[in-house]
DNA sequence: AGCACGCCGACT
DNA sequence: GTCGGCGTGCTC
């Protein structure tokens, strides 16, 4: 008759409702051995949307030290926790409601230190979550499900900690550049956060890990964090670091890898055994307890920022951790953030600079010059030109010298909608709105924003007309267009031209991306066509050629932020070619960027055109100021979610005028509420509210105030119809 | 978020 | 007559 019950350490609550029978059952609480005696406050992983507080009360024998993981009994489940506050003595005082004793503590494991509990709990404050939810979200997935004494067992095997090994490659290091050694000067001799500005190629990894090298030498018990924006980007970053330090000496911490790695991994940098802690922005929660330097490697890189549940800056609070524990951060980036560059700026005048020193790398070591960027006009071109004469002529070239070539489109699929001639119907996704995506290779529509996938109709299913096309064009049907174009061309021994796409659609199988790379690398490709996954870090010595085809999309987006990224996108796709000047030399080729575009003269592409990006940083910078926008002015965006758009207006609109009261709101602007530019996803209505401040401080202030308000909000019957409600602070897109 | 309870349609 | 749909409500 009872409900299985799971294997636990915690005594059954008594049911008051249910009928009891005398018998051997257990024992009611008050007659447990040890009496209660303190109060513990435990996060606990509470859901931001219930309106519970951050922090449960469970009554405890013992005063768990702060940082200590236990298992405490929520509701009809058992889940993990970790012990937050110092707990405070039940004695005499009668509580104010019956706390539920705590479970088992995981006490093999040495407790989560001051430094952590202050990251987490700044973290939680600041982009408005619960302590609990980040906190358990930090943990490595298995620690929730594994027993004391299948922790206690893999505590056992934990390797131990010692020097780092002298490897072959760290007794052999290749003399630094005098930019890479003044840069690493600067960063031995100062404290801080430091900007790292240096192009593809300049060297920056290497001064990532000479400092790294340094530090370990220095302190035997110093670890360092290193950062990258991908997954994708981790394995050659370890490869390297490994190759320097040693296996046992470095870690990685990302999703893509196991449960049981992820804890294996979590746990070394817990203990210390793991002096070089790498991986994604989730490894800026890892436990470290000898933390003394963190590396954000492309720090500008939108990945950083986290887009559902907790929505952090991984970078920013790098640099908040870095303050904390008195640790040097090192941003490093070809093109920065706005918000880097600007808080790297030198004292001028009465303006006492900000707070990063910057450090610049113009010079390439070991590449060939960065690539001459040639800007097509396409509006020369005879219309529904996809490839330009020159380009194509280029690409020749390229391939009779047997070099490769690049074609960087960021848009997957084979055309972004089908559509009938004749009464002029389009492939809309009945879910969202958006248009769903033709693909070729498997005949089917599909939305990339709610996944609602169909085969493509015969004909058009409004009027029935046989011939419905597609219009625009993706990676795919550029792949099929360059075959078609190149089919008569040979290569120098002969052989058909090859040509591959890379994009999120060809890497889905697990090693399809290494694999398709490796055959880039192996030269077996003779032009690559990709979305802006081939244009991030991989190290391609071959390419001699990178052009984008259709990139005008971001010139007049309505998000303020999409210059910047563009321009780092377009940087960054420049810095593949050419990377090997032997190469270049043997070859007695020059590397090429080209852009097709129909603002030949916009101010990004001339900044473009010489790869100055401290002139295109200062014109974003002066359009920001006059503006009032970040770095500026401080953001945050409300959002609701409804099955009416009307609904989720209302609720935001309702949000604005009960903020009208709180601290902070006569210097916080609230605009109206808008839906979101995909305003429609699987049938939820979206709407956004921006809220903006030139004081960080106030909207930080308004933010906590409000939300109570919202919780309230949600449960009177104008908020009924809200499915959810969020806060982003910083938010990357608007 | 889980995980209950609670009240209305198609099956052994 | 039950299994099961997801609507509402609670978790120290």
């Amino acid at each position: 008759m009872p409900r299985r019950t799971p294997i636990s350490t915690i005594a059954p609550a008594p049911d008051a409702g249910a009928p009891t029978t005398a018998g051997p059952a257990a024992p009611p609480p008050e007659s447990a051995p040890a009496q209660p005696a303190w109060r513990l406050d435990i996060a606990v992983q509470t859901p931001a949307h219930a309106a519970l507080g951050d922090l449960l009360s469970y009554a405890g024998a013992v005063p768990l030290v702060p940082g200590t993981l236990v298992r405490v009994p929520l509701g009809r489940r058992e889940v993990l926790g970790v012990v937050w506050n110092t707990p405070t003595s039940l004695d005499g005082a009668e509580p104010d409601m019956a706390l539920k004793p705590v479970g088992a503590a995981l006490d093999a494991l040495t407790p989560l230190g001051e430094a952590w509990r202050d990251l987490v709990a700044f973290a939680a404050r600041y982009y408005q979550r619960s302590i609990g939810e980040i906190a358990l979200a930090a943990l490595p997935p298995q620690l929730r499900d594994l027993t004391t004494t299948q922790l206690a067992r893999r505590l056992k095997r934990k390797t131990t900690t010692g020097p780092v090994a002298q490897t072959a490659e760290a007794a052999n290091l290749i003399a630094l550049s005098p930019e890479q050694t003044a840069a690493l000067a600067h960063i031995e001799a100062e404290s801080g956060t430091f900007l790292l500005v240096g192009s593809t190629g300049s060297g920056k990894t290497e001064v990532y890990l000479r400092c790294v090298a340094d530090l370990l030498a220095r302190d035997p018990e110093a670890q360092a964090l290193v950062m990258v924006p991908e997954i994708n980007l981790t394995p050659q970053l370890e490869a390297r670091f490994k190759a320097r330090f040693g296996d046992e000496a470095v870690v990685s911490l990302h999703s893509g890898m196991t449960n049981p790695q992820r804890l294996a991994s979590w746990l070394a940098a817990h203990s210390g055994a793991a002096r070089i802690v790498l991986g994604t922005r989730m490894a800026v929660f890892a436990s470290i307890p000898g933390l003394k330097l963190i590396v954000v490697d492309e720090e500008h890189d939108p990945s950083y920022k986290q887009q559902e549940g907790a929505r952090y800056s991984a970078r920013d609070l790098a640099v908040w951790r870095g303050q904390r524990e008195g640790a040097k951060v090192i941003l490093g980036s070809a093109t920065p953030s706005l918000e880097s560059w600007h808080q790297s700026r030198p004292a001028e005048g009465d303006d006492p600079g900000g707070r990063y020193v910057r450090l610049e790398m113009p010079s390439r070591i070991g590449a060939g010059e960065l690539p001459a960027v040639r800007l097509v006009d396409m509006n020369l071109q005879p219309p529904k030109t996809v490839l330009s004469g020159a380009l194509l002529d280029a690409i020749g070239q390229r391939i009779a010298r047997g070099e490769q070539s690049m074609i960087f489109l960021n848009r997957r699929g084979y055309a972004p909608v089908l559509a009938c001639g004749d009464c002029g119907w389009k492939s809309e996704c009945p879910h969202c709105s958006a248009y769903r995506v033709f693909h070729k290779i498997d005949r089917t529509l599909r939305c990339h924003h709610c996944g609602f996938t169909e085969r493509v109709p015969r004909a058009c299913p409004a009027c029935g007309n046989p011939d419905i096309a597609p219009v625009g064009r993706g990676t795919e049907r550029l792949e099929e267009h360059l075959a078609e174009l190149f089919a008569a061309v040979k290569r120098p021994d002969g052989s058909a031209v090859r040509i591959a796409r890379i994009d999120a659609d060809s890497t889905k199988k697990q090693g399809a991306l290494e694999s398709q790379l490796a055959a880039v690398h192996a030269g077996e490709v003779d032009v690559l066509v990709g979305t802006q996954m081939i244009a991030k870090g991989h190290d391609f010595r071959r390419i001699t050629l990178v052009a984008a085809v259709n990139p005008d999309g971001a010139l007049f987006s309505s998000d303020f932020r999409a210059p910047e990224r563009l321009f780092s996108l377009l940087m960054q796709s420049a810095g593949r070619a050419g990377r090997d000047a032997t190469y270049l030399a043997a070859q007695g080729a020059t590397a090429e960027m080209w852009i097709q575009t129909f603002h030949s003269q916009h101010p990004l592409f001339m900044a473009l055109r010489k790869h100055d990006y401290a002139t295109f940083a200062k014109q974003q910078l002066d359009e920001r100021q006059a503006a009032a926008m970040p770095p500026f002015a401080f953001q945050a965006l409300l959002r609701a979610d409804a099955r009416e758009q009307s609904v989720a207006q209302a609720f935001l609109n309702m949000a604005a005028d009960a903020a009208e009261a709180l601290p902070g709101a006569d210097i916080v602007t609230r605009y109206p509420a808008v839906p979101l530019s995909i305003q429609r996803v699987a049938n939820v209505e979206r709407a956004q509210m921006l809220i903006e401040s030139p004081s960080r401080a106030a909207l930080q202030r308004l933010l906590a105030s409000w939300q109570p308000l919202l919780h309230e909000l949600r449960r009177t019957p104008e908020g009924k119809g809200v499915i959810r409600w969020l806060v982003d602070v910083d938010p990357h897109s608007i």
